[in-house]
DNA sequence: CGTAATACCTGGAGGC
DNA sequence: TGCCTCCAGGTATTAC
């Protein structure tokens, strides 16, 4: 479900109801998510209060008390808003009540996402640490898409998918980004000039930015942290729509697979 | 080191 | 209706 869009998406919307907050319950349904719940997360959190949510690439962090949760949605999770009384439904592993009511509700069917305190001891914590720069930021640009790549003969889409060389830029907006920059998804990485590279780089950020704007990409059942679908889904030009004509040229949408993964294109505009 | 394959888990869609 | 196979927005680990 949710890549960088949809997780800042859902960081905006439950932010202005959980920041500043008292917890004042904690209820675990089902500690069996990729990490184990923690055993203490819910004496833990209770009677503390949340700090300013902020996310690094797609893992949001919630800080509370002198510590912080560390929430990766995984492919199928949500955290969403809930009221007290709100019945949970299945597949509502965690709530974490608020002062004045409020439920922070974490829902994951395939439970690949997971709540974890983050690391504080010995430095950083080690699912952070080999993140490469968040997309939106200076930090990324072409010309570091340009030097990572020397050498490669990987293909360039799960080359860009790799987080160590950006975070945040998953399947969809892979895909969508490849199509803006008119590079064929199968193009080994090294085999990509400084120029293409440079238009890659703003593409990537053109999509996200729009993805964030829009609410992010609503597939099936991504919603945000208030309940709403993102709107992005109408703007997707490749992913989702093999077989059908390219927007652009009108040539069908061919799909390959690149890195275990779904890649549409169109031959005709991605060379 | 880079690359590819595999595993984690559930549910929806489509074929029969 | 049921059973089967395939596919899905992510990431960590393993094996070359």
């Amino acid at each position: 479900m949710p890549e960088l869009p949809e997780v800042e998406t859902t960081r905006r919307g439950i932010a202005p109801h959980v920041e500043g907050r008292e917890i004042v319950e904690v209820i675990v349904r089902s500690r069996s998510l990729r990490v184990p719940v923690p055993a203490d997360l819910e004496s833990a959190l209770i009677g503390e209060r949340f700090g300013e949510l902020t996310r690094r690439a797609k893992y949001l962090l919630l800080p509370v008390g002198s510590r912080s949760l560390l929430w990766h949605l995984g492919m199928s999770g949500s955290l969403r808003l809930a009221q007290v009384g709100d019945l949970p439904r299945k597949h509502d592993h965690v709530d974490v009540v608020v002062e004045g009511g409020a439920i922070l509700r974490y829902h994951d069917p395939r439970r690949f996402g997971f709540v974890d305190w983050l690391a504080t001891e010995a430095g950083v914590d080690p699912r952070l640490a080999r993140l490469g720069p968040e997309p939106l930021s200076p930090d990324f640009d072409g010309e570091r898409l340009y030097t990572l790549s020397r050498g490669r003969r990987a293909a360039i889409k799960p080359f860009i998918m790799d987080n160590a060389v950006v975070v945040g830029v998953g399947n969809i907006y892979a895909s969508e980004a490849l199509f803006m920059a008119g590079i064929d998804p199968r193009r080994a990485a090294g085999r990509v000039s400084r120029e293409r590279y440079a238009r890659l780089a703003e593409a990537i950020k053109t999509v996200l930015a729009a993805a964030i704007t829009q609410g992010g990409t609503t597939l099936r059942d991504f919603v945000s942290g208030t309940g709403e679908p993102g709107y992005f889904a109408q703007r997707l030009n490749v992913y989702g729509r093999a077989n059908e004509p390219c927007r652009e040229c009108g040539h069908l949408l061919r799909q390959v697979t690149l890195g275990q993964r779904a890649s549409v294109y169109c031959p005709l505009c991605q060379r």
